[in-house]
DNA sequence: GCTAGATACTTCGTACGCTAAAGGTTCTCC
DNA sequence: GGAGAACCTTTAGCGTACGAAGTATCTAGC
């Protein structure tokens, strides 16, 4: 069921599947948001800074994966919203800190979600075999492409679009029906 | 090692990797698009023209989950560019036809990938149990999301986020750590 | 045939995310 | 003390996204 008849398991089911979750889960955190008056982006910050007591704003920038000018707009946001206060650091003073306000604390309480939650619920659905599978294979996937990026960055390859071997990772040498 | 000591999985690890996979995708999606002067959606509608000769640009909007208001723009500049063509459709006046230009053909050719290329890629690498059981549970997965999301719009419940279903989903009486 | 309502799309207004480039402040190290 | 690096903000511009309102067209029901 889950193998063709020519051995290779089914590839393109496994990315339409991956591709929907992906689509879905975007909507899915955004409705959930909306609920809350937040954005998707701000939820995720809300979340990010809930366990600890402060984060810099670049330490943030590289937690939610985009670049310092973008946060400081988010950040200028939900500091206009109450929900969030800027600090200077005093051991260093080009460094801002960020902490959740009480009314931000509220907040992050109160939506009792990750951005992922879905899944988590899903996922607590599955057979246990399953879902020790599917971390293992899971984690060996994030794991290689994070070698594969962390690799092409160390190369001083910035402009990831232009990097040779995302390329050759991405030429179709193996011939996919177009 | 894919299991804890109480018996259940690591869900955590699984949804880290999960949302780390989620993240990456998006960028590398956007690298890759910048290098053919397209966008990450603009390479989406590329590549969903592609394989047919015409699609109405509500079937479009459903495709890649938007609104019509949302599509219209990107098609104005996908128009704009000379990448696609709309066209009225004679069956049914109201409806907008849109194909691909010469250009917009030889575009899609060029970029061989679609925007998962690259896990494609690394799906490929995968040992062929390891890709058959990842199948088997994406697609359970994707089934199950599907299901609740069609019930849900059945239901007449358009704004997703008020929906009392996915409130109950997301409610978190497991008790996961705050 | 004619009207009421549904459907397909566009327009408008607003907000957000994202980037590159340039600039201010502060730190570090020689 | 000065050069350069690091952290953050500002600015300007584009693309994405949505809801609300508007136009044109189709379909049912009378």
């Amino acid at each position: 069921m889950a193998s063709k008849k020519n051995g290779s398991p089914n590839l393109d089911a496994t990315l339409e599947a991956f591709v929907y979750l992906y689509a879905e889960s975007r909507r899915v955190t955004r409705a959930v948001a909306e609920q809350y008056g937040l954005t998707g982006s701000q939820l995720l910050v809300l979340k990010m800074l809930e366990p600890v007591s402060e984060l810099s704003l670049s330490a943030l920038s590289e937690g939610i994966r985009a670049k310092n000018s973008t946060v400081t707009g988010i950040i200028d946001r939900m500091e206009r919203d109450g929900v969030v206060v800027r600090k200077r650091s005093d051991e260093d003073r080009r460094v801002v800190n960020l902490t959740l306000t009480a009314k931000g604390k509220k907040l992050a309480a109160a939506v009792k979600v990750d951005p992922m939650h879905l899944f988590r619920a899903l996922l607590e659905d599955l057979p246990e075999s399953d879902a020790a599978e599917l971390e293992r294979i899971m984690t060996h996937l994030a794991r290689r492409v994070r070698d594969f990026i962390d690799e092409s960055e160390a190369g001083g390859a910035k402009d990831l679009g232009s990097d040779p071997r995302l390329a050759r990772l991405f030429a179709t040498e193996r011939g996919r029906t177009p």
